[in-house]
DNA sequence: CGTTGAATTGATTTAAGTCAATCGACGTGG
DNA sequence: CCACGTCGATTGACTTAAATCAATTCAACG
């Protein structure tokens, strides 16, 4: 587990296209993949905890990473789920080299490292490169806020519902057919529902012109989903 | 209303140990404030509005200012609050200057305007300064993310006794006694909570040591609030 | 084919929202 | 100086959304 491994081309293409490294030029980039380190771990490993000493953020090559705070009484909560070319850990960098949140592979992913130090300099010297990273700050913080909002106004099926329009537009073509990206219980964890509660609202969403079977869904009118 | 003001000496105070210019060197601090203009607007006025076009951030030199973002029935919910030295409004300057979320004025307030283009400017010939919107950014993130866990993971007794807590911890001093920054109406909906409910909360916490009358606050017992 | 973990379904409990009435403080104007 | 009106806070009764607990069912995989 957690082994290191060669970075080969496909990884390379991810990355570049990847929230941190899209659009910035060429010799940037190879500056910026310095150093990196590309490592694969199991369903479930934990990457850092709450409390930690934070050196390196991570880019995503494949798999959903998700980030979570645990309560009194060990329950988790989600705050975050990150997928293929998604950052995340770059937090701490800016917040005194500490961690304040937990991480843990849902499933196998595959990551690539950046150290704190040489990222630091490397935002110094160069501000397409700061403005890269802040701007990814900058999504995940309208994200966080987007959920609070989302959380506080909005019921279970709404979110639901939302949540599948998201996909829907995400996935560009107006194809109205597509697959989970994830397990349904970590989908609902990032809803901030139990399973349970996910499951009752799918079934009640199936009377809004859903399908589900399995992880794939369709959506027979988008419209009556937006009005739910 | 909005009229503009000549900043005086006590707005260049309170901008310098704001959490944009605090720790910078005299000179950038004096280049960041080249062009800012301060004003104050009544109690209840709308800074900006979610899908505005976003021409500017503010510091706030005054008062209190909440975010929030509005349901399909009217109801409102409140993302962040935000009180004297702190930045808001930033975040859109990286998101294509669209305001994602509505500001109002919880109380009479004074403001400071920078406006994005000459702050992109500046982010750009000087790191520090980037870094110092980038510090931000971050805050504001962990404190998000913060709130999607305090809210799933937490009771709203539980949620007012944190509360409480960190402002005892932020008046720095061991007094714990001290009043409570805004009205109890702007904390409920800062805390995702109907009036009512953090009403309830409060006389629940009555019988845990903690006194209150009006907005002042006496906590007999901190190590009691914490096993809430 | 059987085992394991995920997902669903049902019954029940619980936290918090809603609605409505009252109380209190404060400021205005008679 | 008192009466009134406004607004915020509190309290109570009730409703509702979602968590919890428990029992199956389902699906994937060896």
């Amino acid at each position: 587990m957690n082994k290191a491994l060669r970075m080969n081309f496909r990884d390379k293409e991810i990355l570049q296209s990847s929230k941190l490294l899209a659009g910035l030029d060429g010799a940037l980039v190879k500056r910026a993949l310095d150093g990196v380190v590309v490592f694969s771990t199991e369903a479930r490993d934990v990457l850092f905890r709450e409390g930690e000493t934070a050196v390196c953020f991570y880019v995503i090559l494949s798999g959903y990473v998700r980030l979570y705070r645990i309560g009194h009484d060990g329950k988790e909560a989600d705050t975050a789920v990150f997928g293929p070319g998604e950052v995340f850990g770059q937090c701490a960098m800016f917040l005194g080299d500490r961690h304040t949140f937990n991480a843990q592979a849902a499933e196998p992913v595959t990551l690539a490292r950046f150290d704190y130090a040489r990222m630091r300099q490397l935002m110094r010297e160069e501000p397409d490169f700061a403005m890269a990273i802040t701007r990814i700050m900058a999504q995940h913080l309208d994200d966080a806020r987007a959920n609070v909002a989302n959380d506080r106004l909005h019921t279970a099926p709404q979110r639901v519902a939302n949540y599948l329009l998201e996909l829907c537009a995400a996935h560009g073509n107006g194809s109205d057919t597509f697959r989970l990206p994830y397990q349904k219980s970590l989908l609902a964890g990032k809803l901030g529902l139990a399973p349970e509660a996910l499951s009752r609202a799918f079934s009640l969403l199936k009377r809004s012109g859903v399908s589900i079977r399995g992880r794939m869904i369709h959506i027979h009118d988008a419209e009556a989903l937006k009005r739910i």
